[in-house]
DNA sequence: TAATTATTGTGAATGAATTCACATTAATTT
DNA sequence: AAATTAATGTGAATTCATTCACAATAATTA
């Protein structure tokens, strides 16, 4: 029953299958049976072949002729994700970003439930936000363990980033997704991801300077 | 004078750019004069042939023996990424993302200044939001061309999103930062990111399902 | 039920990105 | 000033990702 992945899956395919996933909810709203890699592929600027291929290296959900089964090929990478099931989330800094994210009802929905937050300013400290009490960082350790926190939403000022990042990897959780803009060192077997929307606005003024592949030195 | 680059430049490297542009300002305020590969790999964990390959895409600016000049290395790569000017963006829907990223100063620091923000709620248009007045939607188009915006930060919801989006490419901008979850079509000439939180979360997740690279069906 | 059509699933081919490995060269030491 | 050391810059080798191309096959049509 179980199928093992012998290569190793790559960061553009997992982050494809979510694209993937996405459409298909789309693709089910707008009452879509069935859709094809050809028909999913145009919708989400890719080839067909790169979309049988991702999904290939998961099994066969497809039926020839016809194409995949919208509501099914969704459920399978739900699966494949680890959505089809919840997630105790926390979050540490209840910043200007960290309101925003814990005011987002879509990870909810999602399954991503944020259980916990935590700040260090005394003022944030015990007041209610969308109906969880912001606790005192210093008891972070402990009740991350108790609430079985899985994964960790790090919204703190980067200069308290690495040793807030630290303790929550003492606490054994194994995923991290970092706003601060830093590069955190955590041992191999921590998942850490960046979201630094600074590197994505340079990315932008990197493509509007360089337009025609023309550099000065 | 100009140097003409011949091969594309992979997105790969151009996000490392980001991180060694960051890498190197942490690296200027500790007070180091130079800095060689092997250090900044170990530090962004990555490999020193990798920094090497990369930066050699735009010229030679190490010192063999001694390693690059922490200075100047930041300015060049300042200079590839188009940081050394200024840029004027405008945000579209201040609500909670738009409000967390408006008050943010890191971003005028690097020379992204936001210079207008829309909203289509009347009972935020004309309100002050940290030293700029909120506009009316309805006269994005001229304003945008008036102030001769470059990029767009787009933080409304996935609903509304292409819409906007079509306006803003009628106004002739070239580099749109989506943060709605929504794949938007453009034309080819116009550079579209995406920032998408929760597909992050979704790697992690995947992560954490697959640890052993071990699937069911 | 046979012929036709559409589309998957996947090895093989191609293309892209990363890493290797070393000649080159600048700095430092003796 | 020669020898030694350290680290760059870059072709070549390798690894990894994408695309090609087609046999296999399910659905539909005649
Ligand atoms: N605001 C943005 O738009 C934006 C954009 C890109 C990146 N970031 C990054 O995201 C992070 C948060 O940004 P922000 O604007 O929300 O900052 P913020 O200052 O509004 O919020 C940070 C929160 O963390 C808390 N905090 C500080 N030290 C702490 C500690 N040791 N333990 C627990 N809590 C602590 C503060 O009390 C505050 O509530 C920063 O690293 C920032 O660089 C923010
Ligand atoms: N809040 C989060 O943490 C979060 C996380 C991930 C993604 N997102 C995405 O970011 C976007 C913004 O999220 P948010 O939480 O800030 O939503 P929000 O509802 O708080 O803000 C949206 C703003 O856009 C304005 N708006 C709506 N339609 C508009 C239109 N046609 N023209 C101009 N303005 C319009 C609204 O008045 C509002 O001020 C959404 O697409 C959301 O899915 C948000």
């Amino acid at each position: 029953m179980a199928r093992r992945i012998s290569r190793k899956i790559s960061n553009s395919t997992i982050h494809r299958l979510s694209i993937y996933y996405r459409a298909l909810m789309g693709l089910e709203r707008e009452g879509y049976d069935t859709i094809s890699s050809k028909e999913l592929a145009k919708r989400e600027k890719l080839t067909p072949a790169q979309v049988r291929k991702d999904l290939s290296f998961f099994g066969s959900f497809g039926t020839r002729g016809l194409g995949y089964p919208v509501k099914e090929l969704k459920q399978r990478i739900a699966e494949i994700l680890g959505l089809n099931r919840l997630w105790n989330v926390a979050m540490v800094g209840v910043g200007n970003v960290g309101s925003a994210l814990v005011s987002y009802k879509e990870f909810a929905r999602q399954g991503f439930i944020i259980k916990l937050l935590f700040d260090n300013d005394q003022r944030k400290i015990g007041s209610n936000h969308k109906g969880i009490i912001i606790s005192d960082i210093a008891n972070m350790k402990s009740q991350l363990k108790e609430n079985e926190i899985t994964i960790v939403i790090l919204t703190v000022p980067a200069s308290a980033a690495q040793k807030v990042c630290d303790d929550i990897v003492e606490a054994g959780v194994k995923a991290i997704l970092n706003f601060a803009p830093v590069s955190l060192k955590v041992p191999d077997d921590v998942n850490l991801l960046n979201e630094n929307m600074a590197i994505e606005l340079e990315h932008l003024s990197f493509s509007l300077t360089n337009r025609n592949m023309v550099m000065f030195d």
